[in-house]
DNA sequence: TATTTACGCGACCTACGTTGTCGCACCCCT
DNA sequence: AGGGGTGCGACAACGTAGGTCGCGTAAATA
């Protein structure tokens, strides 16, 4: 293995790389890497491998127009090692069902090879010609499907390298409140997907507080020449909890108590509120009494309030009385508006 | 490429009709397949590939319990052709963390081996040491997160590969009504992932009707010898508008008026509701109105209220009722248990 | 413009890897 | 006990991978 003449393995690892198209390497620099994995061949014998070997049977383009010679894959060209199997397949046909209403469609374009790879496995599958997989899986998403935010492909590349590299990168953003582009030096801390929304957490120039930015509104990122300055003590998952996201989040779980209509208990049967849920029947009702340790969080008051008459909240206090001035306000509103209603 | 006599493109040929772990292929069948392929070679030739060249190379088992060996690729090993790039490795990661949420365990699993590879790269990546990527990466998911409801693994293959190969399923079948287990021949028509709880549409026995299977319900599975009964004219997408998910759908998108309140309206003109929204400010007041053609579904109603007070809609009047009456049902709820909440 | 440098590429040759064939051993089945 | 299916060691012939040399070319440098 360390001297490695294995003609095969050193294909199979010059394969692995030569990157997919946007990228491109050139003939030294692969012999270079090649060299750091074990693999100390001529730059002749490189050469022909590409030009030769490889070229021929494998979907690789050569970017000839400079002199050190560059390679690349094919932008859509996938292999997997273990092919496919049909169970896996589905499972990513599915997955894109879900993500492509979750994450932007650049997002989800970075992953397209992966997933024209299974439709393909499928496609060849029902040779007999009918199968028609694609009609016959959907995913339903949680929650009202909003439209993901539009975002930039090389925006996308730039800045997730900068987040995992530790690099600053320059970018131009149009800030919200004022419509005007401005331009900061971020060093990228953290990344937070929120329904189809991805924001980049960083700080900006050289200050040391946390500011978020969304994806979708920086306008051009480019990696940066400044120094990187680490930021040490923070913490992702107590960010979010302290409620940067509207999601504020008590420490501690509480203990909901609630009843429950038939159809919500039903729903809850197979997808529990949490590992600790316990439901049991009213008497005099086809109501249920429903017990839970959930989070206290914004997410779990929009699920109750999303319930509507179908449940009851009766503890904790606070959430009953939340809910309450809630359903108030919602019917004083639809009382001053009354007027304008009849426009309608 | 007909004679292929080419070692290497054999090889990878070779590898990937390997399957992975619980499955195993036998070296008469295999060598069978790679006839079909194109490359006719002598079994020796076969047996010298698999024992000599790649089992060690590759992470390749041998099950020599019987006599045709049958060989397997070990269950977690993943071989990107043109190696994952940073940025998709990033995104996978991201997937991963979304549909932990909406996915059974056992079918995010059966996309692991994409996942780990991708943490791998990263993981090598941070050579520095700290770059701690999995610290800096959060996906928030869209609603509620309910448990995903668990199922079992074999299930999940022999179901997907039944409903694609259009062959029926005999299930064991764990009754929502009575707790009792029926047994039934399913021929699967289709696959409805909603939340997180997974449906099998199918007709059963010798009935032409449609009827829907919780997978999470099904306690075994196994492909039946019962000949396969075609059933024409259904359609997924016309199934799941007609309501049968609770997501009764109005053919006609309505428009949705509505005055939003700040923070909404920011939500929104993030993730619009839909393409054709438009979103213009009210007079005296920080409110803005919100005008959008969207689905006259389910999932809006709860969307907006779960939006509670924070929006007053005008139109359509049906919503606007509804939204209405719910909210005095709420109280009325509040009323009535009023003497019960002192309890808490 | 002349010179240098860096690559790509064709050619050549040798060592070694690949592959078909044969024979033997083993196990299972009848 | 015998025969078919399979794994495996050995061997010889063929083919080819890969190091080396040298030329041509294009870009960089003086």
């Amino acid at each position: 293995m360390s001297d490695a003449r294995d003609t095969l393995f050193r294909y199979l690892t010059l394969l692995q790389l030569i990157p997919r198209y946007p990228g491109r390497m050139s003939t030294p620099v692969l012999k270079e890497k090649l060299a750091d994995r074990g693999f100390h061949i001529d730059t002749r014998s490189l050469q022909r491998d590409l030009s030769q070997k490889l070229s021929t049977q494998f979907p690789i383009g050569c970017d000839d127009s400079q002199k050190p010679y560059r390679w690349y894959f094919d932008r859509d060209f996938q292999c997997q090692l273990p092919a496919l199997d049909v169970p896996s397949a589905l499972t990513l046909v599915l997955a894109e069902e879900y993500l492509k209403g979750l994450l932007p469609p650049v997002v989800v374009g970075q992953l397209s090879p992966h997933f024209t790879d299974a439709r393909r496995l499928l496609d060849k599958m029902s040779s007999n010609g009918l199968s028609q997989w694609a009609r016959k899986v959907r995913a339903i998403p949680n929650g009202k499907a909003l439209i993901p935010a539009a975002l930039n492909e090389t925006t996308w590349q730039i800045v997730s390298q900068a987040l995992l590299e530790q690099k600053p990168v320059d970018v131009v953003y149009l800030s919200r409140t004022s419509k005007t582009e401005k331009h900061f030096t971020l060093h990228p801390q953290g990344l937070v997907s929120r329904h189809s929304v991805t924001y980049l957490l960083a700080t900006v120039d050289d200050y040391d507080d946390i500011r978020q930015f969304a994806m979708n509104r920086i306008e051009i990122a480019t990696l940066s020449e400044a120094t990187w300055r680490p930021l040490h003590g923070f913490d992702l998952d107590n960010y979010i909890a302290g409620g940067a996201f509207g999601y504020l989040q008590g420490k501690v779980p509480v203990t909901l108590v609630a009843q429950v209509a038939p159809q919500v208990a039903w729903l809850l049967s197979e997808t529990p509120l949490s590992e600790t849920q316990r439901l049991t029947s009213l008497p005099d009702s086809s109501w249920q009494q429903l017990e839970a340790e959930v989070p206290d969080d914004q997410q779990t008051l929009w699920w109750l309030m999303a319930m509507g008459a179908n449940v009851n909240v009766l503890a904790p206090t606070s959430w009953r009385e939340t809910l309450k001035a809630n359903a108030e306000q919602v019917l004083a509103h639809y009382q001053s508006t009354l007027v304008a209603q009849k426009t309608y």
